[in-house]
DNA sequence: AACGTATTTTAGTACGTACTAACTTTTCTG
DNA sequence: CAGAAAAGTTAGTACGTACTAAAATACGTT
């Protein structure tokens, strides 16, 4: 959208910094790639928009003298408190975006996550909080991640991937990506949706499939999709795996 | 929003000229200020956006070259065939989300109007027909307009304003206009709605006051805002006046 | 027809955002 | 540790969109 917005005279007002919608992307793109102390690299975030690496350098500078991130040359990115705030406050309309369509307007849970992405910029506070009080304030969408409050509170906690479970072990599927609908497609297809009971059955070598019982049916999945699912449970087991930035290899270029 | 979008090679598909959301209100605010035979004015598109006549001129070019206005120099500007679809669904678009934020979501009419012009943009057709669907198809919005059909219909007859009618005479209030909210709360306090039933009791001399029976109770209603007021019926006389462009006026500069 | 006013366009500038190409810094690996 | 690969930055450009100031055109009036 943006309109020009003359970037430099901003009512000194706390908050309110009248943000354009793609300065908001980068932000809830470098929430979603900092992890706990690693910052998030401009390489990651360029693959997450869909644009070049140089055109985030550039964006990340505007985006620090805003005050909203902290950049250390050729080091990585960090949200500062207020970027942190505004990422979550679009993470809560994305969610709470995709709730509505699915439970109000009949949309597909593989379907939405396009169209909340659009909405998310042009939505008002008011329609969203109207949207999350006409649900009864949910606190997951329709993927199982977690909704933030108003206040923006979160649950961080992070879970093992399914794909990391071992054999033999049993878990309770709590999310999974929203952002490639395939993959979504191929999970409900195979009973993999939040609060689904699975059991690892065994394991192919050379990361072959993964034989999964999922609420008592045998089942099998690609690890790749399996990399994509958050479990909890009993035998989350870790053996991480080093794939961060990696789930869902969404570097498909921007349309142009 | 406008991403880069660079201008230069768009697939020459038939349709889909992937328009920014700028372009689409340049679109809709022709469609809105041309009547009949005569032309947009640049001023007039100006100050409907409110923003700068030269700022107009030079978008109006770039619309001219995409086929979806016809501009003759210094004379005004007018749709192509194209355009105006593309502004009809623009406004189909609007006058749905109307619609569903007063029915489902429990929003005032007066204070619709802006969240609708944010999310016309951002809305896909799968959530305009989904809402229209759940609403079972309005044919008009809650300030009384009429919404095009998904073919690019709509009801164009034009009303006298409520400012124009004779002494005496009765009509059926059809619409007015959703642009300002004080406006609207105004004629909400007065009873006037789509539907209800005016009687011009007298009109003061010099641009005073009119007084109206509504739906049985009598009224005062300043002539600015009656001018905003569209009625039909038996003797809906005409006095047209020449108020063309001046309904409302917007000519507030934008945020800056 | 001539003048003044209103309308419209051009010229020049700014900013957000993106791109490619070339360069720099960091990190990995032998 | 040296050289290569990976990651990140700068430089230069483009485009959409807006602005102000100045010039051009049209129109209404005497």
């Amino acid at each position: 959208m943006s309109r020009a917005e003359p970037g430099g005279r901003r009512h000194a007002a706390q908050q309110a910094p009248e943000l354009t919608g793609q300065a908001e992307d980068y932000l809830k793109a470098i929430y979603e790639l900092e992890q706990g102390d690693a910052a998030a690299g401009t390489n990651a975030v360029a693959s997450r928009l869909g644009i070049a690496a140089a055109s985030v350098s550039g964006m990340l500078q505007r985006l620090a003298r805003l005050g909203l991130v902290h950049t250390e040359r050729y080091r990585g990115t960090r949200l500062t408190e207020s970027g942190r705030a505004v990422a979550l406050q679009l993470i809560r309309r994305h969610r709470i975006i995709e709730s509505y369509l699915v439970s109000r307007l009949g949309f597909a849970w593989d379907d939405v996550h396009d169209e909340a992405e659009r909405l998310e910029h042009a939505a008002s506070t008011e329609l969203i909080e109207r949207m999350a009080h006409d649900l009864g304030n949910p606190t997951a969408d329709p993927h199982g991640a977690p909704i933030p409050t108003v206040e923006g509170k979160v649950d961080e906690r992070r879970f093992g991937s399914l794909a990391s479970l071992e054999v033999g072990a049993t878990a309770r599927v709590s999310r999974m990506s929203d952002r490639d609908a395939t993959l979504l497609r191929y999970l409900a297809a195979r009973g993999i949706r939040p609060g689904a009971s699975v059991r690892v059955v065994s394991r192919e070598a050379f990361d072959g499939p993964i034989v999964v019982t999922v609420d008592r049916k045998q089942r099998t999945i690609s690890p790749a999709a399996a990399a994509n699912v958050w479990v909890e449970g009993e035998a989350a087991a870790v053996h991480t795996k080093r794939s961060a930035g990696a789930s869902g290899r969404s570097s498909a270029r921007r349309k142009r």
